[in-house]
DNA sequence: AACAATTTTTAGACTAATCTAAAAATTGTT
DNA sequence: AACAATTTTTAGATTAGTCTAAAAATTGTT
């Protein structure tokens, strides 16, 4: 079993890898983790022995195969205990992250996996983000910004890019809520903010910080 | 916040005060953690500097109104995790102890009370133990072990001394569960072993051992 | 190619929690 | 009351994780 703190460098890791195909550099793991680059260094070499990640000296870290394996084990973990949290408890959706970030570390598969069956195997947690499953797969949709989508267009609202509790209140206020449908009615040209019809019924303005932060199924 | 291990010392503390009135002891408190007296000593004087409880040299440790209400604060996470893993996830009442030592330590006044909530506000865990409410209290039943019960007597199975698994697995299989109601046919003087007869149906031997384990309501 | 700016690593120190071994205090027995 | 056995505390070390400050390597700019 891994500590605490080594599944949390694996999560931050796998995190910042996702985007980008490089190597991970030492301030971004620092940064990401709010640590210092010299504790960022001393826990990259630990697990490079314990053979989770491949690190070279001032060429950054890429994860193995078993470093993945462990990240996605939490990032399901995370992400069934958030849906708990909404679908069970009646946290809401800007709650929940903070104790996600607990729950992820309790050490038990069959805990996870009753989890997962009681929650009737969902396929995304309450903020659009796929949920692996027992195999480390996740069904990964293709979604578009708002902000990309033209005038006229329809589209599902399906998760969001800025997880942050004062964004997603903001989003819940106006029901701009995963699955409500949107259509776009005009957008500005020059502060490039949206005027949007929710359930082809409300409509309402959008900020551009807005539009480039909800993600859409067409 | 307190750290994981002063929960465990205070929870530890906790549990041996309830059933003796004098002060905790050193050697006490490390067998119950499994750890040294000398580790006991160190974290006893942390915790005597954080008021949490009192600590003469020698003399052993009493916990402090605030000490106490840590302790039971995590007697009610530990008891409702446990409630939510037999109800809700199907677990066996066997299994559930090491994940609720887990469990109890998530930060989160809100959590515990929306799990109570969720639960339907059980007054007893999957074992019988009472669950503490909210304000710290909660109901203690006048409870007897079985091999106290007279001949002809009638008392329903309410608690377990013992919380091992292999113990709760023979009860289990037994069908020596809470809520079966038990009629003492046969007190047997030579090895203590009674002939008890369950739900009005079946009959059965039980050891001494077993006997002295079983907690029943009159 | 040389130098400056930035990034990363190393060296050394700190805290929380633990341990062993030895010293000190308490308890039990004669 | 004296001494032995037991319990508890202290002293000193260790490990995981962190930090600051300084050294080393890399990257960017002229
Ligand atoms: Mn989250
Ligand atoms: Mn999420
Ligand atoms: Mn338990
Ligand atoms: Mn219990």
């Amino acid at each position: 079993m891994y500590s605490f703190t080594e599944e949390n460098y694996l999560k931050a890791i796998y995190k910042l890898q996702e985007r980008q195909e490089e190597a991970v550099s030492t301030n971004a793991i620092a940064d990401s983790l709010n640590t210092r680059a010299a504790s960022v260094t001393d826990m990259v070499q630990k697990l490079s022995g314990k053979s989770l990640l491949i690190y070279e000296k001032y060429k950054g870290v890429v994860l193995t195969e078993a470093g993945r394996k462990v990240a996605i084990g939490l990032v399901r973990k995370h992400r069934l205990w958030e849906t708990f949290l909404v679908d069970k408890l009646r946290f809401t959706w800007d709650e929940v992250h903070e104790l996600a970030e607990q729950l992820e570390h309790i050490k038990s598969e069959e805990l996870v996996d009753k989890l997962d069956e009681f929650l009737g195997f969902p396929k995304h947690d309450p903020h659009g983000d796929p949920i692996p499953q027992q195999d480390g797969k996740m069904l990964s949709q293709a979604l578009i910004l708002l902000e990309q989508m033209p005038e006229k267009a329809f589209a599902i609202i399906s998760g969001v890019v800025n997880h942050s509790p004062v964004f997603l209140q903001y989003l819940q206020k106006q029901n701009l809520v995963l699955g409500i449908s949107v259509e776009v009615l005009e957008k500005n040209a020059f502060d490039k903010s949206m005027s949007i019809r929710l359930n082809a019924e409300k409509e309402i303005q959008v900020s551009a910080e807005v539009a480039r932060n909800l993600l859409m199924k067409v």
